[in-house]
DNA sequence: ATGGTTGCCAAGCAA
């Protein structure tokens, strides 16, 4: 039995539909979690997915900024739509799938950007930014006999030093500041969470997930970053066969910035 | 050191 989950930052569901289409009809994931959505509940475009064969189709967003939306091919139930730092932003969805005779408990997360300001005391972006990675320290890895817990989505934090083009030109840029990726992984670790994409490509290796808009070409510069992670509990861990980072699609024509990633389990 | 681009939605903010 296998099973395979993705994510992808689409900044834009509605603009981008065709891009998602083109991911589903070429690699089938059984569950893709969405990112920066950027459109509210009553306008999601819900029959496109159940025409691509996600006819599970669940989302929480607001006009023009955020939003999370997790989509299926089997059933799913939700969770919790949770809020974090007081704030009304749709940041995050969680479910539960039935798949090979195990409930899985999946995480949808939005972390904020955090501005450009790497000051807490000067730039609340920056303050909602490590009060929300704070928070998350409530969301730890449950596992159990059938159970298992899966995290994904645009965390928003490169954490290791390959992680970004360049470790110390990125210390004072915001997504790589010490206080950040510390943070980060301590949190990570105190969930119990297993950072799967260095499972398969060792911290030695540059691994990306997103390049900026603002450079004339993103290919030749290769100046990215890894923004965009899956994590699972320990006892998802060992059934990992994979993972794809879709770097091409950052050619796909009008692209988002960010690169869908996707984890393949075999749950045998 | 600076400015570079995109999407929302129709000015400037967020990323």
């Amino acid at each position: 039995m296998s099973f395979s989950i993705a994510t992808w930052n689409i900044n834009s569901v509605r603009l981008r539909m065709p891009l998602v289409e083109q991911l589903l009809a070429e690699h089938a994931p059984d569950v893709l979690c969405l990112q920066e959505t950027k459109v509210p509940d009553n306008l999601f475009p819900i029959k496109a997915f159940q025409k691509a064969g996600y006819e599970h189709v669940t989302f929480s967003g607001q006009k023009g900024y955020h939003g999370v939306a997790t989509v299926s091919r089997h059933p799913l139930e939700v969770v919790e739509r949770r809020r974090f730092c007081d704030s009304d932003d749709c940041r995050h969805l969680s479910v539960h799938v039935e798949i090979g005779g195990r409930r899985i408990l999946i995480h949808n997360f939005y972390v904020p950007a955090g501005g450009d300001e790497p000051d807490p005391e000067i730039n609340p972006k920056f303050r909602q930014k490590l009060d929300f990675v704070a928070e998350m320290h409530d969301v730890p890895a449950v596992e159990g006999d059938n159970l298992s817990s899966i995290l994904v989505g645009d965390l928003n934090i490169a954490p290791l030093e390959n992680d970004v083009w360049s470790h110390r030109q990125l210390l004072k840029v915001v997504s790589h500041t010490p206080i950040e990726t510390t943070s980060f992984e301590a949190m990570r670790r105190a969930g119990n969470w297993v950072d799967l994409m260095r499972q398969i490509v060792p911290p030695e290796e540059k691994l990306y997930t997103w390049w900026s808009y603002r450079s004339k070409d993103w290919e030749a510069s290769d100046r990215g970053r890894r923004l965009d992670h899956i994590w699972s509990s320990p006892n998802l861990a060992p059934h990992l066969q994979g993972i794809d980072i879709l770097r091409h699609a950052r050619s796909w024509e009008r692209p988002s910035d960010h690169v869908p990633v996707i984890a393949k389990f075999d749950l045998g």
